[in-house]
Formats: C-alpha cells, structure tokens, sequence
DNA sequence: TTGCCTGCAAATCCTTTGCACTTTT
DNA sequence: AAAAGTGCAAAGGATTTGCAGGCAA
C-alpha cells in the first residue's frame, strides 16, 4: 500500500460513513479491487492482497467483500458452477459468460432494458442488473465450432 | 417402478440409441423427473429416487443426471450460491430467480428472443437458452418491500 | 465374459463459522 | 476500555473421484 490512490480514499470514505473500521485488510482488499481490471476470484483477490500483507487470510477477505457488497462498493456473480467473482459496482453491466472456453466479458445496461422492461410487465419480476450473468457462446467458440 | 410412463421409455430409447446401459437407477431417475412438477435439487431427486430404490446412492444420482444432460435429456441450471436445479429438457425456457425469496419460476423463452438477438449481433455471443437463469426480486417481495 | 455402472467412502472445492487475540475508535 | 475486526483451523454444503464389486449387454 504504497500510493493509496484516489479511488481507495472514497471507498475507505464510503466506510467511514458507514460507521465501518477502516484496517489494513480493507485498505488492501480496496486497492487490490481498485488496480484490478476486471473480474476477480476470492482467491485471486487474496493472493493480491498477500502480495502486500501476507498475514491477511482468505476468510478475512470472504468477510471484507461481504462488506464491502453491503455497502455497495462491490458486485459479484456467479459463473456457473465455479466460484463467484467480484469486481467494484458503479458500472452497472451484465456478465456473458462462455460455457465453452469461460471467458467472461461485459457488456452495457442497456442492451438488457427490453428484456428488463418485459419482465417486469409481464411477471412483476424486477431483473437485478448488477447480478446478471448469463452463459452462452463466444464469437471464437463459435467460429471453431462451425457456427 | 410399478407403472412405468410412456415418457420414460422415451428416455430409455434415448439411452440405448447413445450405447449407454439401461439400469434401475436410470430407470428409477427418469421416472421421478417424469412425475416432478418442476425443477429438483440433486438431493429432492436422490430422495426420490429413495423412494423405490433405497440403495441407490447421491453419487450415483450425479453421475446418471450427467450422463442424461450430455444426452439432452434434461438441462440444470445454478440458483445463485445455492444448488443447482434439474429438469426435462424439450420446453426451453428460461429461469427467473428471487433473490430475496429464493422462488424459481420459468418464463417462456420467447422473451429472451430480443435479447439474444442483440447480443449475437453487437458482440457475436449466442444466449444458452436452455441455461439460461436470472436473479432479480418477484412480485412479492417486491409489493412487501413497497417497489 | 467384458467393461460399463454402481455403492461406498474419501477427497475436493468454495465458503462459512467459532474462538481467542489484535486492532480501531 | 469497548467493540469491531482478524487469523487460524475446523466445519459446512455441494460435487467429484477411486476403487472393488455388480450387472447389462
């Protein structure tokens, strides 16, 4: 935690407000998810953060980031029958996930406003946008296949 | 086993079409997803199974449920953390999920066609239709909490 | 008979929890 | 000092796997 940088301050910010402690752990697990440029596992991030404070252990980092969802500064998802990822809320954006090759990307709001619109028309049920994660096929899976 | 269904026999046609051995664990898990309403748990189907069959054993459960998605005979899908669902392929469809309930309902999946057209086009990814599954808040909960 | 299937138990993976100890406030 | 947060290890639930014996073909 050598340059605490802008982005952590808000979120150890967001903390403060919350009557939450602020420890190294968090500053660590904020960094860490603050220098991240996408998805990151559990264990990617603890291994991240071990980089600097090696003490820190995983259950630590499972409580941090349930905390840190509480507040809203993180979002996770599911990627089928793996382990969840998380990454810092903010951006709302659905999850395509690749059931061949199991990359996951993003891809905007908006594209999901019809089905979402729907949805709620239909069977009253509101889509929760920062939890979207949905499993198909990638263009490069695809083509392989022949598709 | 005492009256076994038309529609297992279908299954158990598929079964020997592909090679694969017709047992009294197969038979038996047919039958129960044949007589379920809707989606199971790998444990509801193993107590199921139970029922008849007392030997048969959760491995076992698992393995069969593999062997018949690989043959498309019934599709699952993951409830957020919690664990995944099975049921007979053929009606495609997706899932909505309450996050704050856990109630699983499906929706026809002529209401993704929009979505998933938009997501071939702009980023070449093909939607699963048959694994498809998205969180959200029902009616209920959402008329509870005042939405 | 062959080798796919099964039962059992143990192993694995991801996540949560209990408890004593250490920090933050 | 009080309360919240942490480390460690053990527990937990879901799923997978190794292996010896059992059954379908």
């Amino acid at each position: 935690m050598v340059h605490p940088s802008p982005a952590v301050e808000e979120i150890v910010s967001t903390l403060r407000g919350a009557a939450k402690r602020v420890t190294v752990p968090k500053r660590t697990v904020a960094q860490v998810l603050v220098d991240a440029p996408g998805h990151l596992t559990v264990e990617e991030i603890t291994h991240a953060v071990q980089k600097w404070q090696p003490e820190v252990s995983q259950s630590t980092v499972y409580r941090i980031l349930e905390e840190f969802e509480a507040l809203k500064i993180v979002v996770h998802s599911h990627m089928a029958q793996h382990a969840a990822v998380y990454h810092l809320a903010g951006t709302t954006h659905g999850h395509l996930i690749c059931s061949q090759c199991g990359v996951a990307f993003e891809v905007p709001a908006s594209h999901f406003d019809h089905l979402s619109k729907e949805l709620l028309r239909n069977f009253g049920f509101r889509l929760d946008r920062h939890h979207l994660a949905i499993t198909g096929t990638c263009r490069q899976c695809r083509e392989r296949a022949g598709d």
